[in-house]
DNA sequence: TGAATAGTGTCTATAAGACATTATGGT
DNA sequence: ACCATAATGTCTTATAGACACTATTCA
């Protein structure tokens, strides 16, 4: 009953001899796009590492690491960023694979970007051993700005519109260029990129910005999350409208960190549809 | 002027000295979900090959390949349809990485999925040496069927919506489960399932389409190819009205494959946004 | 009591959805 | 001449966007 190739092995004895043979491997590494709010809700933040070793030595960098052998990618993305934050159960989301042959010095690595979404950040980093420090994130219609909160480290990025071709069809696409002298190391801005894209463009239709706030928030400190990650105003009232289906208020009320006034209190409720 | 790291090298003797290590790396492949519309216009085209070895001898499973050191995944992907189809210049897409460790039995391997729209489907294939054929895809919204034009080839999964979480929030997604005794390779019919989601959402909202119809074409059968990947009907007013500006007349007319009347013929033109 | 902000009501513009009618080409 | 279908017109409904107003709380 059981099927047999055409050397009359088994599915069993197949597996058993198998030999993977002894090819140049690729290297496959996961790297976290870590975002956040600071505690006063004016900023997008961002968890960058400081590299300490060529290539892009003492450059910023999108912390991440290699996938092990008995990891997922998930798994992988989510054992780093405990490492990093020391934070379980956040939100994670795969946003791309970076595999341009050259985009490591040292050798072919093919990067696995993942989104990590975590609520309002305690900005004390950065006096770790290992150099991490949260930034400052612009996405602006132009430009792409990387900032430390004293303005000492700034990193920017010029956006042009470019032209691409694809099968017979054509599209336009943000490209970076920076104009800093501090750059991003490796082609992290162009991860950096494409997951404040997706996240935008899943703000809307998903649930996701519930990741970025506390249990309980108030409506118009969700509003301001909306508002930094569409980087731009939002309607009160029209918000209100299609949030509360997604959110139960909890009775309690307490302080906007946005407003001064007291506001009712509410808590993520999931809707089927 | 330049930088040295803590052991005092420049990053070009850094990296003339740097050894990779000798650990276990996973291979990295690509694989292909090739997409077409048959003469009919009637039936959604996927590509697939039968498998000669174990694992999975015998089964039907997505083209694919190994990704080379020098090549990128979108490099590999071109190579491999190209190897397949002969066709050149087709509209590629990266869909998802698929990471899991024991998604094949033999080693561990990363898959990174393309999706691939060809034009109008000379469905010749089958008599390859390495035997390659044509079937029909139904992503119905219960069901995800593939199966021959004879009907002597069906592989059917049934879709269950299960919620997952991801950080706080949760969400609905499909999940295929197979009910007939044939059923695709390793995790192939996931792979399907994730890239006919990205069609339908992206159809739209993007120019996609046109890489499914020659160059001239009339409007019924542009239709038909969105009724296809959308799964339900068009109302051929308001798609006219949204087409529009995607397209110009040729001046010439033709006959729609889908209706028996001549119409006017357009091609595509790219609309700056 | 006044300034600021929480919360609500309503109007408009635009897009999605549905159907009816006219025009045209094939047999 | 008639049928099928190409092509267009118009109506309804839903959603996005904008602004104005009332209510509440803090100083």
């Amino acid at each position: 009953m059981q099927k047999r190739n055409s050397r009359g092995q088994t599915e069993a004895e197949f597996l058993r001899d198998y030999d993977p043979g002894n090819y140049d491997r690729p290297s496959v590494t996961v790297d976290l796009l870590i975002l956040g709010v600071d505690e006063t809700y004016e900023n997008l933040k961002l968890l960058l590492i400081k590299r300490r070793d060529h290539p892009f030595l003492d450059c910023w960098a999108l912390p991440g690491g290699f996938v092990q052998m008995d990891e997922s990618g998930y798994q992988a993305a989510g054992r780093e960023l405990a490492e990093e934050t020391g934070l379980e159960g956040i939100y994670l989301e795969q946003i791309y694979t970076f595999t341009q042959p050259k985009r490591d010095p040292r050798m072919r690595v093919i990067d696995i970007a993942y989104l990590a979404l975590i609520p309002v950040v305690p900005v004390t980093a950065g006096d770790d051993a290992r150099e991490a420090a949260w930034f400052n994130v612009r996405f602006e219609p132009d430009a792409l700005r990387i900032f430390s909160d004293d303005n000492r480290v700034r990193m920017e990025y010029s956006l042009t519109q470019k032209v691409f071709r694809n099968g017979v069809v054509k599209y336009t696409n943000f490209v970076p260029s920076c104009r800093t002298e501090e750059r991003l190391a490796f082609d992290h801005a162009e991860i950096l990129l494409e997951g404040l894209l997706q996240l935008r463009s899943k703000v809307t239709e998903t649930d996701l910005a519930f990741n970025l706030v506390p249990e309980a928030f108030t409506l118009p400190d969700l509003q301001r999350v909306y508002e930094l990650i569409l980087g731009k105003e939002v309607y009160k009232a029209n918000f209100r409208d299609k949030i509360c289906e997604k959110v139960e208020e909890t009775g309690e009320k307490g302080k906007s960190v946005t407003g001064r006034k007291l506001s009712q209190l509410y808590r993520y409720k999931f809707k089927e549809s």
